[in-house]
RNA sequence: GUCUCGUUAGCUCAGCUGGUAGAGCACGUCACUUUUAAUGAUGUGGCCGAUGGUUCGAAUCCAUCACGGGACACCA
């Protein structure tokens, strides 16, 4: 039942009175000539004037209020708008008659989106502040805000109800505002590199372009279902095959999986494709992207991360294997050896399928003996043919591909590339992924029998990359939850909220 | 999915080994014309997440469920 709270009937209460009055709770009528920063920054010569203050000035400011503070016949107000947060100070003999102790003390409070006009002065304590001439409210709200000194701490309310977890926190605010930042910068750094930006299908009648469980509807006129995408990588390839030479997007992927701190249902990435490049040249042109961020986000070059500090001016780059004994501490006679590799995981007490190729085998030590050791920035090359299906092989040994991933502060935060061109390879791994799921692997590559007809009439060489934003903005606003960085992140439906639907368990 | 912690007023939180619900902020009333989480006085405000059980008696103990946090598993 909305509304039936005690706290809300009362401020409802107030709105009406106001209308009463002729205030319109809900005006539609905004003065407002200029923004809280820009009026700090202009006025602040006034506490070197005599008086401290100007009263030939005059400027409507709009905002939220956020503080109250009667003394009897002043008062003093916080109100805040995007820009931030600028005292107003409010006096019984500067109003209209009545108003101030018949509307502005009874019918106005705090979380109201309130217009004030006047002249700039500094007050006992030396805050700039708006002497205030005319007042007037603009959005009552009828819900209290929550206390004002704590907020909101519950994180299931601060994710429910973003909106006031916006209110109560700037923090919160500038995190986005950094995110919005990170996303417009590498849309501007792409461009400026000669890539053009496209958009690709999100509902697939294949899920294809990374290992992942799919979410999946269904699209009523054609009677099929179709998959919200995992991954745009095969449309973005299908572009580099129609002439296309560096093709970026930026957008959301969806998959049917857990959540937790570093995965959302759907997230964002960017996939990036160049023509006539290898994925040396994504290392390269990886590490002139983060310079680009930090230059310009004006971030420090030992970046703290919760307890650790990564030095972005230190880039490495490690073949897999190599990184297994040098930084693992896995013994290095071993890590070539499938029988040896199994033996050691059940020392390690690690679980070991003997089903698994030996490429697999490394995968296991690296993310069980090498990831979290990786801080600072460092590429991950060669990585095994048999976990890279998409990947171009190496020339001298095809045993392994031109692939890298980049880990920073222990987390995998892109993937790339060279991209198999060769048609027939590429449909022969598909083929290999479609026994992996007949025995039993559902997330085994789906068979993309267009994709391999459109290798069929070539595809430049090229190298392609995807790096996960949300992870990026993670790292770079020292966020430690997935949640903190989306706006509304994934959260079950409380009960009741939405209608069951039972769906049949497969 | 597993383990674990949590859920008490609009918000932030107390509430011991069971005895009939507390504070601060907010809100109402009063005082106060330079405050800074303003202050002082006073008052209103609760299905103690839901359902069952144990008990003379449950916010408190037990069980199940719901939602959330954290960890693990899964997920390149």
């Amino acid at each position: 039942m909305p509304f039936s709270n005690k706290y809300i009937q009362l401020r409802i209460e107030k709105a009406n009175q106001l209308k009463e009055l002729g205030y319109n709770p809900y005006s539609n009528h905004s003065q407002r000539n200029t923004t809280i920063s820009k009026y700090i920054n202009v006025n602040s010569d006034v506490e070197h004037l005599e008086n401290k203050r100007d009263e030939k000035r005059n400027y409507t400011l709009s905002g939220r209020i956020k503080f109250f503070r009667v003394m009897g016949k002043a008062s003093f107000l916080k109100i805040e708008d995007e820009s931030g947060m600028l005292q107003v100070y409010v006096s019984r003999d500067n109003l209209p008659e009545g108003f101030y102790n018949d509307v502005f003390k009874k019918l106005i409070e705090v979380g109201d989106i309130i217009e004030v006009s006047g002249y700039p002065f500094v007050t006992n304590q030396g805050e700039l502040s708006l002497h205030v001439d005319t007042l007037k409210l603009l959005t009552k709200a009828i819900s209290p805000l929550p206390e004002k000194f704590h907020g909101v701490t519950d994180k299931e309310i601060r994710y429910r109800q973003r909106y006031l977890d916006l209110i109560m926190d700037s923090e919160v605010r500038k995190t986005f505002q950094t995110r919005s930042k990170i996303i417009s910068l590498t849309r501007r750094f792409f461009e400026d590199k000669g890539f053009l930006e496209v958009e690709t299908p999100m509902m697939h009648p294949i899920a294809g372009g990374a290992n992942a469980k799919p979410f999946v509807t269904h699209h009523n006129a054609l009677g099929i279902d179709r998959y919200l995408r995992i991954a745009p990588e095969l449309y973005l390839k299908r572009l580099i095959v129609g002439g296309f030479e560096a093709v970026f997007e930026i957008n959301r992927n969806f998959r049917n999986e857990g959540m937790d701190a570093t995965h959302n249902p759907e997230f964002t990435s960017i996939e990036f494709y160049w023509a006539y490049k290898t994925y040396k040249d994504l290392i390269e042109i990886t590490k002139e992207y983060f310079k680009y961020l930090f230059d310009h986000l004006n971030l420090p070059t030992l970046l703290p991360y919760g307890q650790m500090e990564v030095d972005f001016a230190d880039f490495k780059e490690i073949p897999l294997i190599t990184s297994l004994f040098e930084i693992g501490g896995v013994p290095q006679d071993i890590v070539n050896d499938k029988e040896k590799i199994l033996e050691f995981l059940r020392a390690n007490k690690l679980e070991a399928k003997p089903a698994m190729s030996l490429g697999q085998l490394q995968g296991v030590l690296f993310d069980e003996f090498v990831e979290e050791k990786l801080i600072n920035p460092t590429f991950i090359t060669d990585y095994p043919v048999d976990i890279s299906p998409l990947a171009r092989r190496n020339d001298e040994h095809p045993e392994i591909t031109e692939r890298f991933e980049l880990f920073i502060a222990g987390r995998e935060i892109a993937n790339a590339f060279s991209e198999l061109n060769d048609p027939v390879d590429q449909l022969s791994r598909f083929e290999g992924q479609m026994s992996a799921k007949d025995a039993g692997d559902d997330e085994a590559h789906e068979m993309d029998v267009d994709f391999v007809n459109a290798l069929s009439y070539g595809m430049a060489p090229t190298a392609g990359q995807g790096i996960g934003m949300d992870r990026l903005v993670m790292l770079l606003t020292n966020e430690h939850s997935i949640r903190d960085v989306l706006l509304f992140p994934a959260m079950k439906p409380i009960h009741g909220e939405v209608k069951e639907n039972h769906e049949e368990e497969k």
